[in-house]
DNA sequence: CCGTGACTTTGCGGAATCGCAAAGACGGCA
DNA sequence: TGCCGTCTTTGCGATTCCGCAAAGTCACGG
């Protein structure tokens, strides 16, 4: 039943490649597409005026992106850019009214779709502002790890090159903080890592960080 | 050409009268309704696991709330309460699909309402994530006050009873920062205040303070 | 195989902010 | 009018977290 539709609506797109570092939109850009990730990983980071950046979230295959924007507002608000070489699909905003008419259930998709996004961010908002860096850490990674875990011998590794700069820019601490935590962490055996690479070797205790134990001896120093 | 359709719609809603302290909703409710505010002002938030609570927002006349979760959740994530006598519409959110179909217009109002949501939810955690606290105060102030602003003979007052407390949870800081903040700001006539109660004196230093330029010889203590 | 730039680590203060404790101040209600 | 609970203020540390500086470390291109 579905894939006559599905047939249908893929008619319509196009699909893009991006290298490494290239950028799907940036920030201000007129929202002229809503896309849908078919393979890769992209960055989704928001700049302030004062030069400070914030990632607002790493979009993996099958997810959609673009949407709020080419479908509620006029521009980008951020700048989406591939961590690795991805493939997208993308459609003309234009054709939405149309799709959405033609296919209800796929507007109910959408609408959930930006349900979630919206709860992502208040939850975000709300651990922000009531939970420590240490723990906001260990959510952040156990996320990705969840969206973009790849099984690794003895243990998760994140699938993708990310920094710890960026890491500090998606968990709201500084580059300094999250390397020392993630340090203390890898002498604990809880994760181990390299440059643009982090494994969770244990993310059971990791949770148990996340969820409010302190990590036992941590006592931030040494 | 409007007001057909608008009565048509209106027909499909009760009203209802929340007294002040009363909730419309709390989390964890399944979400039967998506509503409007015809009067008053309501506090969303929402409580953690571990019992810290923070407020996502006040809600003004006109505006629209619970929709998200009407729409695309199945439960409220927030919980929502009234801090003066208000007055609400109703839509159950069954009627949604056959509304949203008979108006078009409808539809793609609710979601740019949505999409803004999720925009300015992004812009909280940017901020959140590189702003200090006194910064963002003084923004949560002005966003107050022109959502919610009253003029006063001598300024702005916020057109509610509120808090410090709620305003900490809004901002992202602590009651004591606040009030430490504000009897700073009171003492050099930027803003006046008292039980519940809050006065924009002088809302352009302020917005001067939210912008960058730190109050001078603001010192933090004293 | 080496040089170079990007990324990471760590020491060392320093600053921002928290948060207890305790004292006021206010306002509604009996 | 007086009491009482709620809200606010402020002193005083205690912490957390930041952020410069400088020294690694790593990967890649030539």
């Amino acid at each position: 039943m579905a894939s006559d539709n599905l047939d249908a609506v893929l008619e319509e797109a196009r699909s893009v490649l991006y290298p490494r570092d290239a950028y799907a939109f940036k920030q201000g850009d007129e929202a002229k597409f809503l896309f849908v990730l078919l393979r890769g990983h992209l960055r989704a980071e928001q700049n302030t005026s004062s030069g400070a950046k914030v990632v607002i979230r790493y979009v993996s295959a099958g997810d959609v992106f673009g949407a709020v924007e080419a479908l509620a507002l006029k521009r980008y608000p951020t700048t989406v850019a591939a961590v690795v070489n991805s493939v997208a699909l993308a459609w003309p905003s234009r054709v939405w009214p149309r799709l959405a008419a033609t296919y209800p259930k796929l507007a109910i998709n959408i609408l959930q779709m930006i349900g979630s996004l919206l709860q992502d961010a208040r939850l975000r908002t709300v651990e922000m502002q009531t939970e420590e860096v240490e723990r906001r850490l260990a959510r952040t990674l156990l996320r990705l790890a969840n969206q973009a875990g790849r099984k690794e011998g003895r243990g998760i590794e994140i699938d993708f090159p990310i920094r710890r700069q960026d890491v500090a820019e998606l968990s709201g601490a500084t580059l300094y903080t999250v390397s020392r935590l993630l340090s203390s962490w890898e002498r604990k055996g809880l994760t181990a890592g390299g440059r643009q690479r982090i494994v969770l070797r244990d993310p059971h205790r990791l949770l148990g960080i996340a969820e409010g134990r302190r990590a036992s001896a941590t006592s931030g120093h040494r």
